[in-house]
RNA sequence: GCGCCCGUAGCUCAGUUGGAUAGAGCGUUUGACUACGAAUCAAAAGGUCGCACGUUCGAGUCGUGCCGGGCGCACCA
C-alpha cells in the first residue's frame, strides 16, 4: 500500500543526489529493515553512490555521510514520520504510524489492482487424461492453477480458465482395450457398471477404471504383441463414428464427469473443457499448417537426417560456422520436427494448433454447449464437433492476449516449441508483448515417501515416483475423505453444541484448507515426497492453523457482540495524539509490526502474480498468522480496561483478521466461523 | 555431448532486483490452559548455506569450474 510513497521517496533521493552530487541516479533498491526498531523502508542507496563518486572523483566517500546528506532533504514529506541513518550508512525511513492506520482501517480491498485492460490471459489447468480417478499429483496441478487464476483475478487481470481433454490419448484407449479386450463389455454393460447405484469410494467408476488401467499395464507386459491392440483401438478413437470411440467417448465424458466432482471438493471449477476429439475432427491442424507454412515458422528439408518433415528449425543451428566440424551433425538435434515425412503430424504440432486458436490467431472455433453446472451454479462449458448440438448464446471463448499452462515440468521442451512458434506468428511488437506474458507454469511432480509408498504396499528405500501405469498413487479423493474424518474427529471433540452437518461442513473447510496449503507451502520447483502424516497435520504450517488464527480474530468480535465493521467506525472517536501513543514504545512497536505486515498483502499479491508463484501468499499468510497468534497472546483485549486503546486493539485485530481472510481467499480457503 | 531444476539445521523446506545478526515447520528437551477455546504460545539445543576460485563496500543470492541427485534433449503423447 507504500507503493505511491515509496516512489516519492526515490525521486526526491533522486534529486538531492542530483544537486548536491551532480549525479544522475537510476532506479535503486528499497528492503524492509530486519527488525520493526529500524524503521519501515531501508535504501542502501549511500553505498552505491559511495561507489558511483569515486569512480567519478576518485575520491573515497564515508557512506554513513553520505546518507546523512540524503536524510536532511528527505524532511517534510506527508506519510514519513522521521528518517534515520543506521549501520553502515543504511537510510531508513519511518512511516506516519497513525495516518497509515487509519488508511488500512478504512481500506476493504488490499490486494491491488493492475490498470483496466481488455487483455484477457487464458488459463489451463488440470487436463487429467479421463481415464483414472485423479491422484495427488493431479491435484497439485490443478490447486496451483486455481490459486493462481485467484491471484490474477485479484491483482486485476481478466482470466478464462480451461481444462483440457485429452479423449482421444492413448491413456483412454488402454482403457477400453480393458473393458473391450480383458473384460469383454460392450458399451451397455459399461454404461450399466458407471451408472450403478454404489456405497463405496472404492466401486465408484474412475476407481474401477485406475484399477483396470493397471492390469491391461500387465496385459501389455506378458505379451508385447498385444500392443498392436492398443495401436489399432487407439486409431479407431481419433476417427471417430465407430463403436471402439463411442466407447471411448462414453469412459471419458465420465471420467470427466468424476475429475470434475473430486476437483469440486476443493472448490476449483472450469469455464471451459476443450476436448482433443474436436481439434480433431474441426481440422485445426490443417488451418495452422497452412499459416506456419506461409510464414516460413516451419520449413520443408529436402536433405539430411529431416529429409521429408516439415521442422521448426533451432535459432543456432548445431554445426554451422567456419570453426565448427560443419557437416558433421551432433547426437542430437535441436531442430523440431513438426510434420513426419510420412504426413502425419506431432504432438507439438497439435499443441501449436490449439495455441493458434486461444490467442484467436486460427481463424477457425469449436462449437460449445452447457456440460453442466459447477458447485459454485455456473455454466462449465464444454467444446463439441457438432454444429447442431451447439449452443447460439455461448460465452467468447478464446481470443486470449496470452495463455499459461500448468503442465508439469516434463513438458519444458514441447511447451518451449509451442511458445516460441506462436511467437513468431504474432504480428506486431506490441501483440508479441502482450503474446510474451505467456509462459509455461512449470512444476514438479509428487512422489511417494518411503513411509507413503509402504502404506500403499510398496517398500523402498526412498522417495517412489505414483505411477498410474502400476496403479500406485495416492487417490485425491480418498486423501479428501480421511482429511474430512479426521477433521471431523476435532470439530466434534471441541464443539457438541452444533448440527452435525455444520460440524461437517467446518471439516470440510479445514480439510481443504490442509490439503490445499499443503500443495501451495512448496514452491513449484521442490519436488513433493508426499507423506501422509505431513499432508494430513493440523498442527505447524498448515492452513489449518492459518484458519485457527483467523477464527481466533472473529471469536473476539462475537464475544464482544458487535461485528467489525460496526467497531471500524469508532476510530474516529480517538484524537492523533491517542493513536500515536498506542503505536509508541517497545509495546507500540510490536502493535505496529502486525499492522505494517498487514499492509503487505497488495506487494506480496502482486509479487507471486508476477512470478505465477501462488506459495509467495502462502508463506505470507502462515507468517500473518504467527505475528497475530504473538498478538493474541500479549494483548488480553476483552479485559482492558482502557477503553480507547481496547478500541484500537479491536481494530488491530480486524485488521489482521480481514487480512487474514483474504490471504485465504486468495488460496481458495474458506474460513469457518468457528473451528 | 547439450539444456533445465535441485543441493541451506537431525528431517521437510523458505529466503524479492545482491544488503544489516541466514529463517520457519516437524522432531527433541523444558515451561504456560476453571479460556477473546492450548488446532495455541514461550524458551533451549541444532548451520564451514555441496566444494573451490572470482566479481563487489557487501554473496545463500551473481560469474566460472568441479562434486552429488532429478528430469529433458523421439519422424511418442
Amino acid at each position: 500500500m507504500a507503493s505511491s510513497l515509496i516512489a516519492d521517496i526515490k525521486q526526491r533521493v533522486i534529486g538531492i543526489v542530483r544537486e548536491q552530487f551532480n549525479l544522475e541516479l537510476d532506479d535503486f533498491s528499497s528492503e524492509i529493515p530486519p527488525r520493526t526498531e529500524l524503521g519501515d523502508l531501508a535504501f542502501p542507496v549511500a553505498f552505491e553512490l559511495a561507489k558511483r563518486l569515486k569512480a567519478a572523483t576518485g575520491e573515497k566517500k564515508n557512506p554513513r555521510e553520505l546518507a546523512a546528506k540524503l536524510a536532511a532533504g528527505l524532511s517534510h514529506i506527508p506519510g514519513v514520520a522521521k528518517v534515520e541513518i543506521a549501520g553502515a550508512g543504511y537510510l531508513n525511513i519511518f512511516f506516519d504510524r497513525t495516518q497509515m492506520f487509519s488508511q488500512l482501517v478504512n481500506q476493504f480491498s488490499t490486494t491491488g489492482h493492475r490498470p483496466p485492460t481488455t487483455d484477457k490471459i487464458i488459463v489451463e489447468h488440470t487436463s487429467i487424461n479421463p481415464n483414472k480417478a485423479a491422484h495427488i499429483g493431479h491435484v497439485r496441478n490443478s490447486v496451483l492453477g486455481d490459486t493462481v487464476v485467484r491471484i490474477l483475478k485479484a491483482t486485476g487481470d481478466n482470466v478464462e480458465t480451461h481444462n483440457y481433454i485429452d479423449n482421444t490419448g492413448v491413456q483412454v484407449a488402454d482403457v477400453v482395450v480393458g473393458f473391450m479386450h480383458l473384460e469383454n463389455k460392450s458399451l451397455a454393460d459399461i454404461q450399466a457398471l458407471a451408472e450403478r447405484e454404489v456405497t463405496s469410494r472404492a466401486d465408484s467408476f474412475d476407481y474401477y477404471c485406475w484399477d483396470l488401467y493397471a492390469r491391461v499395464g500387465q496385459w501389455y507386459e506378458e505379451d508385447k504383441t498385444r500392443l498392436a491392440i492398443r495401436a489399432q483401438t487407439l486409431h479407431e478413437i481419433e476417427a471417430g463414428n465407430n463403436a471402439t470411440s463411442e466407447i471411448g467417448e462414453f469412459i471419458s465424458s465420465k471420467i470427466v464427469d468424476c475429475h470434475l466432482d473430486t476437483m469440486a471438493r476443493l472448490d476449483i471449477s472450469y469455464e471451459l473443457l476443450a476436448r482433443e476429439s474436436e481439434i480433431l475432427h474441426l481440422h485445426f491442424w490443417a488451418h495452422a499448417f497452412e499459416k506456419l507454412k506461409a510464414s516460413g515458422v516451419i520449413v520443408f528439408e529436402t536433405e539430411g537426417r529431416n529429409k521429408g518433415c516439415w521442422v521448426m528449425r533451432a535459432e543456432e543451428r548445431v554445426g554451422d560456422g567456419e570453426s565448427g566440424r560443419a557437416g558433421e551433425e551432433s547426437e542430437h538435434d535441436a531442430d523440431k520436427i513438426i510434420v513426419r515425412s510420412n504426413g502425419t503430424v506431432t504432438y507439438t504440432g497439435k499443441d501449436i494448433a490449439y495455441h493458434l486458436w486461444k490467442l484467436g490467431k486460427l481463424g477457425l472455433d469449436f462449437y460449445y454447449h452447457p456440460l453442466r453446472k459447477d458447485h459454485r451454479g455456473n455454466d462449465v462449458w464444454i467444446t463439441t464437433g457438432d454444429d447442431a448440438a451447439a449452443s447460439a448464446n455461448r460465452p467468447p471463448f478464446g481470443n486470449g492476449t496470452a495463455f499459461l499452462n500448468v503442465i508439469d515440468v516434463g513438458q519444458s521442451y514441447p511447451q518451449a516449441n509451442v511458445k516460441k512458434a506462436v511467437m513468431l506468428l504474432a504480428a506486431t511488437e506490441e501483440e508479441k508483448s502482450k503474446v510474451s506474458r505467456s509462459a509455461h507454469l512449470a512444476y514438479e511432480k509428487v512422489t511417494l515417501s518411503a513411509d507413503a509408498a509402504k502404506e500403499l504396499g510398496v517398500e523402498s528405500d526412498g522417495a517412489v515416483s505414483m505411477s498410474g501405469r502400476k496403479g500406485l498413487g495416492v487417490k485425491a479423493d480418498d486423501l479428501i475423505d480421511r482429511l474430512e474424518a479426521n477433521a471431523l474427529k476435532e470439530v466434534q471433540a471441541r464443539h457438541t453444541d452444533i448440527s452435525e452437518e455444520e460440524q461437517k461442513n467446518i471439516a470440510h473447510k479445514i480439510a481443504v484448507a490442509a490439503l490445499r496449503y499443503f500443495l501451495l507451502k512448496y514452491t513449484r520447483t521442490s519436488i513433493i515426497a508426499f507423506d501422509f502424516k505431513e499432508a494430513m497435520s493440523f498442527d505447524g504450517e498448515t492452513g489449518p492453523y492459518i484458519q485457527y488464527s483467523a477464527v481466533r480474530a472473529n471469536n473476539i468480535f462475537r464475544k464482544l457482540g458487535r461485528p467489525p465493521n460496526d467497531v471500524q467506525g469508532d476510530l474516529a472517536s480517538a484524537t492523533a495524539e491517542q493513536i500515536n501513543g498506542f503505536f509508541a514504545g517497545e509495546s507500540g512497536n510490536d502493535l505496529w509490526s502486525l499492522v505494517y505486515f498487514a499492509a503487505r498483502l497488495e506487494d506480496v499479491a502482486r509479487l507471486s502474480a508476477d512470478a505465477f508463484e501462488p506459495t509467495h501468499v502462502a508463506k505470507y499468510a502462515f507468517q500473518l498468522a504467527k505475528q497475530f497468534n504473538l498478538f493474541y497472546h500479549h494483548h488480553h483485549i476483552l479485559s482492558e480496561t482502557d477503553d480507547t486503546r481496547k478500541m484500537l486493539l479491536l481494530l488491530v485485530a480486524d485488521v489482521a483478521r480481514r487480512t487474514l481472510e483474504q490471504s485465504l481467499a486468495l488460496l481458495g480457503i474458506e474460513t469457518p466461523e468457528r473451528m
